[in-house]
DNA sequence: GGGTTTCCCAAAAACGTTTTCGGAACATAA
DNA sequence: TTATGTTCCGAAAACGTTTTTGGGAAACCC
């Protein structure tokens, strides 16, 4: 089992030392030693042992993405998960630098601080996805001094990055999208209050009417999810019929969603009675009918971004540390 | 920044031993003194190093989850990734066992043996998810020795086991209820013909309509994706109109998902014209229009027995190697 | 043929733990 | 008082690497 560097300097009839320089590639020894070296390592199926390596100082310490509350909001926006992870990992191959993912709930970050996670693993540096101002590691990155991309909430620290989208201006475009087609009362369906991009939508929502001389109809919170916001847009619906709001601005796709739903289901017309947008650019809201605009936050580019950033920032490169990615507005026929 | 357990020694005025030995609850140590090493080392910010610790033979060996093929089959079915992880890590977080998640691309694969990896990442085991017969680990597993679990192939070893779905039941349990629903003339699209799950439900496919006395109308295979699907459907209901099969039984909800959008820009409903099924039951299958029927593998609890398989393998204790998870038929308006 | 390089390799220290072994200090029993 | 345990802790070996140091042998130069 345990077949260790000293038993393939036996084999191969040399040092220890000379076995760990053949295989780290130096060059002051005979290709004829390093043959016979590297020809006994595999004979006897020699696989160096990565903690020792660590030890000694000489490591290959890798990074990581953490998953900060993976398991409470699941089903919350599985996709965008996804397609940031593709992009990050994307990078790490591409680098051939390795990537592990962990999930580390709100309970697990407050038993052990980022910096014992960071250093149990033997991580260089980790990104971090999901996080709420909440969680145990919103404090503790700040002051952790290890290096950190923060995607979607900003923080600041000596070796902190942040990767993101310029929420307010897109919900403001979204906005505007939405005035110019004619709407006048309009509601705003918002996230979680304390999420911080929420508060970004609403103000970027804000703005917008303010520069087109309205005001909002109506602000409402709700979780990311469809069950409820279609409940919240059912009885707001129910309530008012088409006398006040006409356009329903939605800070998520699902959101948008359960509201489409509700629309249909009052036995009204989406994108004719009623207007509504989303946010995230989820598959699901191209193939509901009809589809609904919404602004793709491009979140494959910035898991890729992030990385990218990590790895400039555990390698001690000059590197931006707040990266704005662009998005896209997708207009389609639900307003 | 490297405050090791000799600092803590030398600040609580013992010897390395006894704070190793504070640390690792053993009862041969005066209270006093392991309050005064407890809090000399949180004064400290002393962290153990895990590498020594492995190295040291006490070792907390965690378990990965390895992602096959992740990279390349983007987009192929990310929602069954998501469910099997969630159910995989949940099984963790309640156990308390740690699971990474690695993403390992064919290549990589071939570049580092399967035991190569864990040991190099010392790790306990692995369950593997999306591997392929053409992967480099599906062989490399079953000569390994080392505990591992395979989702969805089936590979025999030593330690290895198996979690899946009853595909060929399921598969002929949906042609089963096309063909009660009237129709006689059916066309099965599957997915590529290398992969091992599309031999299984072509074989459920196949026997349904034997047992009924009819033939496979038309099997054509497609990647697992929607436009390649689309694509293929056009081509065959522009050649045949209504004259040859009248259902489509597929091998994925992304296939059924593109038959309909072929069927309906072709000036067919769905559910009328033709029949439709797909398999995985996926979100949007729900969301589409009508609802199409499907299967769903509840690939959460696939991911969650495969962790609890894998954990009593690697710990080794009695279970069962081979486990199929119940899957569910979900019948909608498609039929 | 003596001195200088150059090339290759062995020996050993270092990394941060765990654990075994033994011994000092103290308490208890005879 | 001596013998016998107990309780607590220090010293040191071991884990598998990397890296530094030093030196022997071969090759080169005059």
């Amino acid at each position: 089992m345990a077949v260790s560097i000293r038993d393939v300097a036996k084999a191969a009839g040399v040092s220890i030392g000379t076995v760990s320089r053949a295989f780290n590639g130096y060059s002051d020894i005979k290709d004829e030693t390093r043959d016979k070296i590297i020809r006994s390592a595999k004979e006897l199926g020699y696989v160096p042992n990565l903690s020792a390596k660590m030890l000694s100082g000489k490591a290959h310490r890798s990074m990581a993405v953490i998953l900060s509350g993976f398991m409470v909001d699941r089903g919350l926006t599985e996709e965008l998960v996804i397609k940031m992870l593709h992009g990050a990992l994307e990078y790490g191959q591409e680098q051939n630098v390795e990537f592990a993912v962990y999930a580390l709930s709100s309970d697990q970050q407050r038993e052990k601080s980022f910096d014992q996670f960071l250093a149990e693993h033997s991580l260089a540096g980790a990104m971090v996805f999901g996080l709420k101002t909440s969680d145990a590691y919103y404090e503790n990155i700040a002051t952790s001094g290890a290096p950190c991309v923060l995607v979607d909430i900003e923080i600041k620290g000596e070796k902190v990055g942040f990767v993101g989208t310029d929420d307010h201006a897109a919900f403001a475009e979204i906005t505007d999208l939405v005035i110019e087609s004619g709407h006048r009362r309009i509601a705003l369906f918002n996230g979680r209050k304390q999420a911080k991009v929420c508060e970004l939508r609403q103000k970027g929502f804000l703005d917008s009417l303010k520069k087109h001389g309205l005001k909002a109809e109506e602000i409402a919170y709700t979780d990311f999810n469809l069950d409820q916001s279609q409940q919240m847009a059912m009885d707001y619906i129910k309530e008012n019929g088409k006398t006040k709001a006409t356009a329903f601005v939605c800070a998520s796709d699902l959101i948008a969603l359960g509201v489409c739903n509700a629309i249909r289901k009052s036995g009204y017309v989406v994108g004719k009675d009623f207007a509504v947008t989303g946010f995230d650019g989820l598959r699901i809201a191209n193939l509901s009918d009809p589809a609904v605009t919404t602004v793709d936050q491009n979140m494959e580019k910035k898991g890729y971004a992030a990385a990218q950033m990590l790895h400039a920032i555990v390698e001690g490169k000059e590197t931006e540390r707040k990266l704005l990615i662009p998005y896209t507005v997708l207009k389609y026929d639900s307003i």
